[in-house]
DNA sequence: GACGTCCTCCCCCGTGCGGGGGAGGCGGGC
DNA sequence: GCCCGCCTCCCCCGCACGGGGGAGGACGTC
């Protein structure tokens, strides 16, 4: 009985790389496609894939969202692999809080592709290799998962934070952010300094690197 | 006698979506395919395509030297069909300069993709539609390919301009630039205020947001 | 109730940044 | 020959920024 895999995102050139590269397995079978999270529900329902493959980034509802709402309503959800383009994608550690099992980078070999759906259709917990690695040995922790989570979970920003970051990221003053979010200015320079702190930027310009770097904010 | 194409791309999964995609026409055979640019003008020699679909961000030789090497080296070379993941991707404007025939959104619709490789063969110029109708539009020109690349040239920052926003856009302090280039912080201050005006950027901050979102520097 | 987290706002203070000027040398193009 | 673009360096000046420190109120957890 062949894993079944239901492909979500909103680039047909990467639903048609990953069809090829999972249709060349004779144990694997893309049963279907959808290009945005609203319809992964409906999809699930009928087809009932043993993994969904998911973009976070996509129009209409993102991963995470697709992710929370899939498992709240279907009834023996599939497992979810969250596929990404950067490591430490902002967005990934929350699909991952969401409940989805595991991610995978685009640029991964079809191999590792390939492997990283039969591990999850097998109730495996998977983190991409490469970034659970580094993770672990920057933290001298042989629990890698686990480990790395806890950590990016410290380091989160907050909320507010992360509003602050965005906005800094589209070019804004901290009085032009203290406007629109209607604090003083203050209030943002702390906010500011949170950011800069966390994420070991001496600046708002090495914030707004780090910040497209990670993909916490997106390209185009 | 269908159109022969060879697939230049670092990433699999792209090299697997566009064979996917263009496979699936009747008219259209990908005859190779390639991981970097140092492996074209081989690949060229002995396969012999009519278009190259070649990725402009790569390892080893990057799209513009792979275009300018296969220009000068192959009698009788293949169209060459820029690939990229932005519209006013800096590198691209090098292919162009460089000699290729055309370039080509990673985010285009599998239809797009084929329309614009089987124009190509046709020896058609290519600019994305999109970005074409839009420079076009914003300038008032109708004739859009020139015009779009003339305008495209005369804001083009200078080497040494380039050479500071990579710079800015790895968080360095203009004094940090001074010392990396070993000019004086007011070069520094002259090459950034050149950019600024440039970039119609406000600050630094803006002008590493609009590197990054023009592709002028890239994530990962 | 005590504690922690988050959001809010305040002070002082040094400085990197960017604007507005100008200017010399050097190369290529007309 | 001349002019123009590019790279280099210089002046003055205002200010947004970021560090350091503190503090109050709201909310949730234990």
């Amino acid at each position: 009985m062949p894993v079944t895999v239901l492909l979500v995102d909103d680039e047909p050139l990467v639903r048609a790389g990953l069809r090829a590269v999972l249709e060349a397995q004779p144990d694997i079978e893309v049963v279907g496609e959808a290009a945005d999270g609203a319809a992964v529900i409906p999809l699930v329902r009928r087809l009932r894939p043993d993994v969904v493959a998911m973009d976070v980034r996509m129009p209409l509802l993102d991963g995470i969202e697709a992710t929370r709402a899939l498992l709240r309503t279907v009834g023996a959800p599939p497992k979810i692999l969250v596929v990404t383009t950067f490591e430490n994608d902002e967005y990934v550690y929350g699909a991952l809080r969401a409940g989805a099992d595991g991610f995978l980078l685009k640029r991964a070999r079809p191999a590792e592709i390939v492997h990283a759906v039969r591990l999850v259709a097998e109730g495996e917990s998977l983190l991409f290799p490469a970034s659970v690695r580094r993770l672990a040995a920057e933290y001298g922790d042989d629990d890698g998962n686990r480990a790395a989570r806890a950590r990016l979970e410290r380091a989160r920003l907050t909320d507010r934070e992360g509003e602050v970051l965005r906005l800094m990221a589209r070019g804004m003053t901290n009085a032009e952010i203290a406007a629109r979010l209607v604090v003083g200015t203050e209030t943002v320079k702390s906010h500011v300094s949170a950011v800069l702190a966390k994420l070991g930027a001496r600046d708002r310009t090495q914030a707004v690197i780090a910040a497209y770097e990670s993909g916490f904010v997106a390209p185009g």
